[in-house]
DNA sequence: GGGCAGCGCAC
DNA sequence: GTGCGC
DNA sequence: GCCC
């Protein structure tokens, strides 16, 4: 039936209309078989965008029952033109300069072309003709004739279009794509409109930011020597310019902490010429602190909220504004930042609107042109040397700042890692931006420029006091975003709210909240920790308590953990939150890698004795190979595809004892239900023996069986987010991802709630198999 | 306005 | 069923 | 909290 719709989808209706509306009748649009096929799955599709190998997966599988299947991507825009086409006169003095056009692509085009994608010759993207059949396009004849290949990625409504990099990794023949050297000038990656607007006015039209193109440099004349004087003095002046900025922040969060506004005022005015040129630029006002920002049935300190509107960051404009506090305190303070920020949005239209994005970075426009001048080896130099100001920005991404997390790590492609092994030579340079190797908190490891925003942020997501489900994600949020953060470039003071706003993930009263933090080092918000907060904190730092009994403890009178372990009893501890209790202290501290190591030989070897071909396995973050760890946990297993099939039923119990007995074990938290089923599972205490000061340290061991191994390396590997979004992508995509395997044909109701549990996927060996099939690029434990 | 992972153990 | 941890 |  979605094939006699009559209406494509209003998107491909352009492309429609450019190509010829005759050749629209049989044809499937892309969007029309990603609904047909969602509707069937009753899913939706939400991922950031489907790449074309991701869709050609997706729907190859989820059509193969249907006829037509290869037909899938038709609609899928590739659109093979030649620019030169559009300028007045017809140009053929390029061919020759023009790179040869990649194996890669061309493989990937023709794959493309197979499964029904649209490469449109420019002769039919400018004049329409019905007859011919895009198919005819030859990628060889158009290398030939120097053509340039324009992709318009396929982009679902209201989504954000991919990045550079992303396209090339979807483009690529194999996981790891293409890489932009060998693209060259070939490429560009283009929104539609502006392919529209171009054959609208049957010229080239001025390209958007949008647009990254290949390899400038190769029309761009050498440097003049003036001219490498002036990006020299460049790079002095933006050195000169960081450290001004630094050193304001610096002044201003020591101002701040020990005066009041008034001496910031001053300085506000003092320093802030530095940081751009224009001074024209608008300041940002600081949202409004809402009710939501504190615990129910809490007040705000007197005169909280009017600090929002005298706000520390100097001039804000809305003086006029006539927020009264008293009437702000109970309403949730809707006034003032906001509306402001509505007011100014993107006049510039919606055909630049992605270039919007980075217009609003001071000096970035200077940037662009520099780039288009002088090219990335020159620009790469320029900021080598030069530390991270505000403007910064690379070619790699649409944003100034990273895309989201889940993006990145469900679909792999542009990830921080692949990149890098795509330039090592950046590495170095880049490194410091998102190095988390240690991500429990090494403070060697966590000095990326925005590692105080990071903080800021994690310590308001602490404040989340409330246990209600509302409160739990809007902790995660915060959360989330602050590991976002961490990995971004610098966010340099004076960005703004859109900007912020632009990074999938980040809204707008965490973007205010950004803003606030990036200027003044800290956010009011934490400032002025009420008393159940600090207690609410401090209890719910003791093992077996969280939220709840937290604030149950402190409504009994507890004011700290130390009256707790006063009297444990009073407060209906669990007997596991007392143990935990006793040993709050030592399981504070984090454990040294080597220690792990120890424990876990030592264990090793206990287990060896009662079977030695019992695996044991230690997962977590040692297997990730961080310094540190929280705790410890042990995977055990027994290969049962040996001759004897004997499992490892019963040996967690053997082991837990021997570990007693050897005085590794300290204490039993929680028990198995079947300390003799394969899935057994104990939560413990455990110390090195015979050491006088060894801590009492967490452990988790617990027992898999055999076949759910993949599935389990992968859960008790982590980290959190990781394994939040891999099972994400796995329920959009029809699956269900746990720590026991990969089910397939799960079908759920209108609400997500699963109706039937699905199918173990079957041929799933080990954790690559479950990556591939969810076309999950491949990733070291150390990169997870 | 709904969804945000899904499970096992203690209570 | 709720709270907590993983 | 954010996204759709």
């Amino acid at each position: 039936s979605a094939r006699s719709s009559p209406a494509r989808a209003s998107k491909v209706a352009a492309a429609a209309t450019v190509k010829g509306k005759g050749r629209a009748k049989a044809r499937l649009s892309l969007e029309q078989e990603v609904d047909r096929v969602l509707k069937l799955r009753k899913t939706k599709l939400t991922d950031p965008f489907p790449t074309v190998a991701e869709l050609v997966a997706h729907l190859v599988q989820f059509t193969s029952a249907q006829p037509n299947a290869k037909r899938c991507l038709e609609g899928c825009r590739i659109v093979f033109v030649n620019t030169e086409h559009w300028s007045s006169a017809p140009s053929t003095s390029a061919k020759l300069t023009r790179n040869p056009m990649d194996e890669g692509l061309r493989l990937c085009l023709t794959v493309a072309i197979r499964h029904g994608a649209t490469l449109i010759p420019p002769e039919e993207f400018v004049a329409p003709d019905p007859s011919v059949s895009p198919d005819q396009l030859d990628p060889d004849q158009a290398e030939a004739e120097g053509w340039t290949t324009h992709i318009v990625p396929y982009v679902l409504s209201q989504q954000r279009l991919p990045t550079y990099d992303q396209i090339l990794a979807c483009l690529g023949p194999d996981e790891g794509g293409i890489s932009r050297e060998q693209l060259g000038p070939f490429v560009k990656v283009v929104k539609y409109k502006w392919v529209a607007s171009c054959v609208e006015k049957r010229a080239k039209v001025p390209e958007t930011m949008y647009l990254l193109g290949g390899d400038f440099r190769q029309h761009a004349p050498p440097l003049t020597e003036q001219q490498k004087r002036a990006v020299k003095e460049r790079a002095q002046r933006m050195e000169v310019q960081a450290k001004q900025a630094e050193q304001a922040r610096v002044a201003k969060t020591k101002l701040r902490a020990r005066a009041g506004k008034d001496a910031l005022e001053a300085e506000d005015s003092g320093s802030d010429h530095g940081s751009n040129g224009g001074g024209e630029d608008e300041v940002e006002v600081v949202s409004p602190l809402g009710s939501q920002d504190w615990p129910e049935g809490e007040k705000p300190p007197a005169g909280y909220f009017a600090h929002q509107t005298a706000s520390p960051l100097g001039a804000a404009p809305d003086k006029h504004d006539t927020t009264r506090p008293g009437e702000q305190v109970g309403g949730g303070g809707s006034g003032g930042g906001v509306a402001v920020e509505a007011g100014e949005d993107e006049p510039e239209g919606q055909a630049v609107a992605a270039g919007a994005r980075f217009k609003s970075i001071p000096g970035l426009e200077q940037e662009v042109q520099f780039l288009n001048t002088y090219g990335q080896e020159v620009m790469d130099d320029v900021l080598e040397e030069t530390p991270r100001t505000a403007a910064l920005f690379e070619l790699d991404g649409m944003c100034i700042l990273d895309d989201d997390y889940d993006g990145d790590r469900d679909t792999g492609e542009g990830t921080d890692e692949s990149f890098d092994d795509e330039e090592p030579a950046k590495k170095k340079a880049k490194r410091s931006v998102w190095a988390c190797d240690d991500p429990e908190g090494s403070v060697a490891s966590r000095n990326g420029p925005n590692e105080n925003i990071a903080m800021v942020l994690e310590m308001m997501a602490d404040l989340a006091s409330s246990t209600t489900e509302k409160q739990q994600f809007r902790q995660r949020s915060y959360k989330k975003i602050a590991g976002m953060v961490r990995k971004m470039r610098e966010i340099p003071k004076e960005v703004r709210h859109k900007d912020l706003c632009a990074v999938h993930g980040i809204g707008k009263k965490t973007a205010s909240k950004i803003i606030e933090i990036a200027r003044t080092g800290t956010h009011r918000r934490l400032q002025c920790l009420t008393e159940t907060e600090r207690i609410a904190r401090e209890l719910s730092g003791v093992y077996g308590i969280g939220k709840a009994i937290a604030e149950k403890a402190a409504k009994a009178g507890a004011k700290s953990v130390a009256d707790l372990k006063r009297d444990p009893h009073k407060y209906g501890l669990s007997a596991a939150t007392i143990k935990g209790l006793e040993h709050y202290d030592d399981l504070c501290e984090r454990i040294p890698r080597a220690e792990v190591t120890e424990l876990y030989e030592s264990i090793k070897g206990l287990s060896d004795k009662i079977d030695p071909k019992v695996q044991i396995e230690c997962m977590g973050s040692y297997r990730r190979g961080a310094k540190s760890s929280g705790d410890i946990d042990l995977l055990v297993t027994r290969d049962t595809t040996s001759s004897t099939g004997k499992t490892h039923a019963g040996h967690i119990a053997k082991l837990w004892r021997a570990m007693e007995r050897a005085g590794i074990a300290v204490s039993t938290l929680s028990e198995p239900d079947q300390w003799h089923g394969l899935a057994a599972k104990v939560n413990g205490l455990c110390r090195l023996p015979d050491r006088a000061d060894a801590k009492v340290r967490r452990i988790d061991i617990l027992g898999v069986p055999w076949e759910e191994m993949p599935a389990a390396l992968i859960y008790f590997t982590g980290d959190d987010h990781f394994n939040r979004s891999i099972r994400l992508k796995a329920r959009k995509h029809g699956y269900r991802l746990n720590q026991r395997g990969l089910y397939e044909n799960v079908s759920r109701d209108r609400k997500g709630e699963k109706l039937t549990e699905g199918t173990l996927v079957l041929g799933i060996r080990t954790e690559r198999d479950i990556f591939k099939k969810l076309c999950v690029p491949w990733r070291e434990p150390t990169l997870r």
